[in-house]
RNA sequence: GGGCGGUUAGCUCAGCUGGUCAGAGCGUCUGCCUUACAAGCAGAAGGUCAGAGGUUCGAGUCCUCUACCGCCCA
């Protein structure tokens, strides 16, 4: 029973970790009974160790799967990783590269077999990560986004999708990186402010002897022109309708069009125009069939189109264009210009929109269904504000581009037939053409977009498409937390596939966490270098008090501010529990007590325990105290406000229990005393704590309550399973609440007074506590609690008042005397000159509120009451403590 | 350009439906190694709740404007 005199957690953390899941505590069962609670996990990239945003978001889930769990809940968290394909094809190909290889060289198959390899060395790194951190999810049910069965959801989907004429191939504007070869959605693409230049070229009017200005951005796209834009409502240009231009450095002459492309109130109002190269071009070329012509090719260098310039990388191509603009004199000036610079996601390389033939979902159909849901309610978002979020992104919502030039992936179920050029979908790979028969058939070499599975996940992790049992039970599930950065990566489109391909909402709600930051409020990246990793701290502190620091930040809407300092001091708390309860087993022992732990029902009121057959105060205090707690526990995870739900219980168990309940407690020992009701009390109190802490700190709570549970057999096999304490209105004991509160006053007006004279703490002090009611019935019948936590011996005047001096601490209820031989004035002295004026204050601001007659006749009348009260008090205080001034100065 | 959020004690932040909301942790100061805990105990100091105006009997709390700081989308 005995405890290790310092907290270590390192030594018992692993231990349960690990026998959780031996012990398969968190199977889910479909048989199962209870209300069910169901939540996917965000699946984390399978390549990628877990940052402690992760550990924040696993914390979180954590503590909301197991509250459930321990309400009787049939709970599931299911885990897994995602394939992530880009990111993870990115890292083996760079790994190939310090081996003078690449994917090309070493074919496509041979690339996968790389890639598979790689997953099965990194991919259980994840796993690893999430059981030491405590995660309560099964592992029985852990899944790939590449596993064969999420694979045939994909294909199934996809299939599906396009027999609806929801995918869709053609040829479009597309982001193209030029680094990684491959298309990428919208969301993909990340925008930078970069300083750049407004460059103003002249073009040449045929026919004219005038140049037309065009400012652009890049002007190493002008060689793939094929017209200039004027708006039709600019006065400026309306001679030039109709003519043509001609194409420096190409030559080439191309038509001036009149188009709302132009901005008047922009630089020059006219633009030029680049179909192949510019989403708005894109659209103003087929506005007016303009010619497309791709100078920029797949790798970012310049095409054979681009004449003088083929072959030369993008930017230096820009660098030539603008010198031989200058000397043909058709540069006429260059302005600083910022510019949102596109860039791919992953390799930060800037990105080049180009017409290219990609795989798109057409996602009106699919976004208004999954608009009303969120409307309707059956979605809901917390914090409530992502809600709006949702809405303006799902309301302006473009089309997907699923396909990427990668091949790590789920590969496009498209089979184009070499002799017709049929596309034939099929969820089986076809023999033959599906028009004409031929066998010539070969399959789209690309990959579906990574978030195309991810999309899936809630249902493709259950079975989907079969009508499995897990499915059944599972779906929807209840709960999603994640990270509002893929609210519309992947929130937004788990919402559209499930409503289309399920026929029911993924989940129910949506708790959006915030990020964690630094000390400086920054956020973690490897190259600010102020990532926290969370196996290190987890090390150092423990994994518990890791988690009660995150917790702790954890309030919904705001971001997390973690730093060493917070996770020392949650250790801290870590450390008093441990302490508490080396403590009591300690007694139990001296006591010869043996483990115990209180009937799953236990009483909501101490048993008496006092020889006069009544219940302690501290008991009753104590009792009515974790009611309450509980109350506000629940009720705190139930709304995701686990910061409350930490500092509840930081409070409770600290400055509660242990600083009071404890301390009391001290009192009630006796040697060979046995299981008596006063350990029948307190141990029903400690270990009701325990509970209400363990979906937060699972780790020391476990530790202690199986220390508690030994032996017993009529008990769950883990504190994880045990109930999880519920508020009962019976248990409410605002009495005792009241005649605690009072005592605990009695005591502080002692210990402060001691301080304030700067009195040896160590010396029993005479005390004399004057009042004619209540507060000297408490300390009559509480003599012993105050005399001891107080250090004093007490005296109790129920008549009279004591001389004002500065040894007299009073308060409403009660004035308290310490006999002291010579009090040090001084010190006295400016205490109650502060206390005068701060009581001046509140008695002038109470007492103008009152005089105030709008006041009176509008505000409720308990509200007006208890400021009379409350002024009376001010009043009688202020009273009391002018008499010890004066006396003082006498 | 559109949207969202923030500005409360030296620091980092809570404060949900306006009326014990002026709080917590850390830090600071004073005194204690009181045998569960110095990773501790006891006590204390510290804020005109960014600024201005408004609504209200009453406003960190609601509204408007201003300043500064973030984030997202185009």
């Amino acid at each position: 029973m005995m405890l290790d005199k310092v907290y270590e957690p390192q030594r018992f953390e692993p231990r349960w970790a690990q026998w959780w899941v031996e012990q398969g505590l968190f199977r889910a069962s479909v048989e199962a009974p209870g209300p069910v609670f169901s939540l996917v996990i965000p699946p984390p990239n399978v390549t990628g160790s877990l940052h402690i945003g992760h550990m924040l978001e696993h914390t979180e889930i954590d503590v909301t799967v197991r509250w459930h769990r321990m309400r009787g809940y049939n709970t599931l968290w299911l885990p897994g990783t995602d394939h992530a394909g880009i990111a993870t094809q990115m890292l083996v190909e760079r790994a190939l590269a310090e081996e003078g290889l690449d994917r090309r060289k070493l074919g496509r198959e041979a690339f996968l077999e790389r890639v598979w390899a790689w997953k099965e060395r990194y991919g259980d790194t994840i796993k690893r990560q999430m059981i030491r951190l405590g995660a309560s999810c099964d592992w029985s049910r852990e899944r790939f986004t590449l596993d064969p069965g999420l694979s045939r959801a994909v294909r199934e989907t996809f299939v599906r999708l396009y027999e609806k004429g929801l995918i869709y191939r053609g040829e479009y504007m597309v982001n193209w990186c030029p680094r990684c070869q491959t298309a990428l959605s919208d969301l993909e693409v990340v925008h930078d402010e970069t300083p750049g230049n407004l460059w103003y070229i002249r073009y040449p009017v045929i026919g004219m002897d005038r140049f037309l200005v065009v400012a652009t951005t890049r002007p190493e796209t002008m060689l793939g022109d094929t017209a200039v834009a004027v708006n039709p409502a600019d006065e400026r240009y309306r001679d030039l309708h109709g003519k043509r231009v001609l194409l420096p450095l190409m030559n080439r002459e191309i038509p001036v069009i009149v188009d709302e492309l132009a901005r008047p109130d922009f630089a020059t109002g006219v633009v030029k125009v680049t179909p192949f190269h510019d989403p708005n071009d894109f659209e103003a070329g087929r506005r007016h069939n303009l010619p497309k012509i791709q100078v920029i090719g797949e790798t970012g260098a310049m095409t054979a189109e681009a004449g003088p310039y083929a072959g030369l990388d993008r930017f230096e191509a820009r660098r030539r264009v603008v010198a031989d603009l200058e000397q043909l004199g058709l540069l006429e000036k260059i302005e600083p210009y910022t510019v949102s610079l596109g860039k791919c996601q992953r390799c930060k390389t800037p990105v080049e929109p180009l017409v290219s033939i990609q795989w798109f979902v057409r996602t009106k159909p699919l976004a208004e269904p999954a608009i009303r849901v969120v409307e309707e309610g059956r979605i809901r978002f917390i914090p409530e504000n992502w809600t709006k979020t949702y809405f303006e992104w799902m309301y302006n919502i473009r089309d997907w581009c699923i396909s990427r030039q990668l091949w790590w992936g789920h590969r496009i179920p498209a089979f184009y037939c070499a002799d017709c050029g049929h596309t034939t979908v099929a969820r089986q790979d076809p023999q033959a053409c599906a028009s004409c028969g031929s066998p010539r058939l070969e399959q789209d070499p690309d990959v579906l977009d990574t978030w195309f599975s991810s999309a899936l996940w809630p249902f493709s992790t259950l079975g989907w498409p079969d009508d499995t049992p897990d499915l059944r039970k599972f779906y929807p599930t209840s709960l999603l937390i994640t990270g509002f950065d893929i609210l519309f990566f992947w929130v937004a489109r788990m919402i559209m596939m499930g409503l289309e391909c399920v026929g029911d909402v993924p989940f129910r709600e949506v708790y959006i966490h915030g990020l964690v930051r630094d000390a400086e409020r920054q956020k973690m990246s490897k190259t600010r270098g102020n990532v926290i990793d969370p196996l290190e701290v987890t090390e150092k502190y423990g994994t518990d008090a890791v988690r009660m620091s995150l917790l702790l930040g954890a309030a919904p809407g705001t971001d997390i501010v973690l730093t060493e300092e917070r996770m020392l001091s949650a250790r801290a708390f870590a450390n008093k529990i441990w302490n508490a309860a080396r403590f009591l087993f300690l007694h139990m022992e001296r006591c010869g007590v043996q483990p115990w732990l209180p009937p799953v029902n236990a009483p909501r009121r101490p048993e008496p325990a006092a020889p006069d057959g009544s219940a302690w105060l501290e008991d009753r205090w104590m009792f009515s105290r974790l009611n309450r707690v509980t109350d506000a526990a629940n009720r705190a995870i139930a709304r995701y406000r686990y910061h409350e739900l930490a500092q509840l219980l930081w409070q409770f168990f600290w400055h509660e229990f242990c600083d009071w309940y404890v301390e009391i407690k001290k009192l009630r020992f006796r040697e060979n005393s046995g299981l008596n009701a006063d350990w029948r009390n307190l141990l029903t109190i400690f270990e009701a704590g325990l509970r209400l802490l363990h979906p937060a700190m699972p780790f020391i709570t476990e530790e202690l309550w199986q220390r508690l549970a030994a032996n017993q057999s009529e008990r769950p096999v883990s504190i994880a399973l045990a109930p999880y304490p519920q508020y009962d209105a019976a248990g409410d004991d605002p009495e005792a609440e009241r005649q605690m509160e009072l005592v605990q006053e009695i005591v502080v007006a002692a210990r402060n007074l001691r301080t304030t004279l700067q009195l040896d703490p160590r010396q029993t002090l005479d005390a004399v506590l004057y009042s004619p009611d209540l507060a000297a019935d408490l300390a009559e019948s509480h003599r012993e609690i105050i005399e001891r936590l107080a250090g004093i011996r007490l005296e109790i005047q129920r008549e009279g008042r004591p001389t004002p001096g500065p040894a007299v601490r009073s308060t409403p209820e009660f004035d308290l005397l310490l006999r002291i031989p010579a009090a040090q004035s001084d010190a006295q002295r400016r205490r109650l000159e502060k206390e005068i004026q701060r009581l001046e204050k509140l008695v002038a601001s109470s007492q103008a509120q009152l005089d105030n007659e709008e006041f009176l006749r509008r505000a409720p009348a308990e509200v007006v009451a208890s400021l009379r009260e409350k002024l009376a008090d001010y009043k009688a205080q202020l009273a009391k403590n002018r008499e010890a001034l004066a006396a003082l100065s006498q």
